[in-house]
DNA sequence: ATCTTACAATGGACATTGTCTAAGTCAAGC
DNA sequence: GCTTGACTTAGACAATGTCCATTGTAAGAT
């Protein structure tokens, strides 16, 4: 984290406390919050920050490789500081808990050359839909 | 298609002018339009159409399970009478094009159960990211 | 053929998520 | 401590979708 702030200094960035306190909310393992919830939070601790500067953070932040923008459902885009190991999503399709799952095989094997219409295929995404244990009941 | 709309009045559809001209714009191959390409297209016959009653109906369709939402970027959801086979997505990241694609193989059996944290897994959704041989220039 | 009525269509207001801009502010180097 | 260009801010704007009150009509009943 603090590795984080260094690498962002020494990419020329200008450490604003804006900047510092949506570097810190975006800290963890299975945190995917949406633009709006890091503004929530970062506001917490600098309640004069905007929303465009959360939206300008999260963008740079995306650029630069440190967090990953995650679509799991049609609302708001979700950030996950997991940018270093790759890994797929599993979803709650009730409370729209998610977890990072690492599934092991790789899917592009999967696809036979028939079915790739001539495409140079760079990226798979898999999203996994179920019901939470904690959705589930007992 | 005329198998649809037969479905569709044996299920109790009232049957109208504008959902007529809904379900047969949504008919063919690889066919994904977004809700607003719907309207678009619905009102080249009927002008008067509104965009109400294509959000209406589409989830309607959907809700029967006739059509599906697929959600491919993070622009508008589009629109898949391709309900009855399962498949997934191949997406052109320059143009946006979409193709249908059947790999082999149940990315269900590559998620171990150590990875599934108690969910109970309902579906899995896979989507294909590349450069379509147009875009890719000769 | 006409009547009746519940269901459907319409236009427009509203909501959510995100982008953009003009003006003010400040981090960092001198 | 200045200076300056990068950063932040508030709010307007855009894209997509939902909701509601009103009007219209498909289809069964007479
Ligand atoms: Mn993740
Ligand atoms: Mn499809
Ligand atoms: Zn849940
Ligand atoms: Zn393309």
């Amino acid at each position: 984290m603090s590795d984080l702030l260094e690498r962002l200094r020494g990419r020329g960035w200008r450490m604003t406390a804006q900047r510092r306190v949506v570097a810190e909310v975006l800290d963890g393992d299975h945190v995917h919050l949406t633009a709006d919830e890091v503004h929530a939070r970062a506001a917490e601790r600098l309640p004069e920050i905007s929303r465009a500067t959360v939206y300008n953070t999260l963008g740079e932040l995306v650029s630069l490789g440190e967090i990953l923008e995650v679509s799991t459902d049609r609302r708001a885009k979700r950030y996950d500081p997991n940018a270093h190991r790759p890994h797929h999503h599993l979803v709650c399709a009730r409370c729209g808990a998610i977890r990072d799952v690492h599934p092991t095989g790789n899917p592009l094997s999967d696809l036979p050359d028939s079915e790739r219409f001539g495409f140079a295929i760079s990226d798979v995404e898999v999203t996994y839909r179920g019901v939470c244990p904690n959705c589930a009941g007992a």
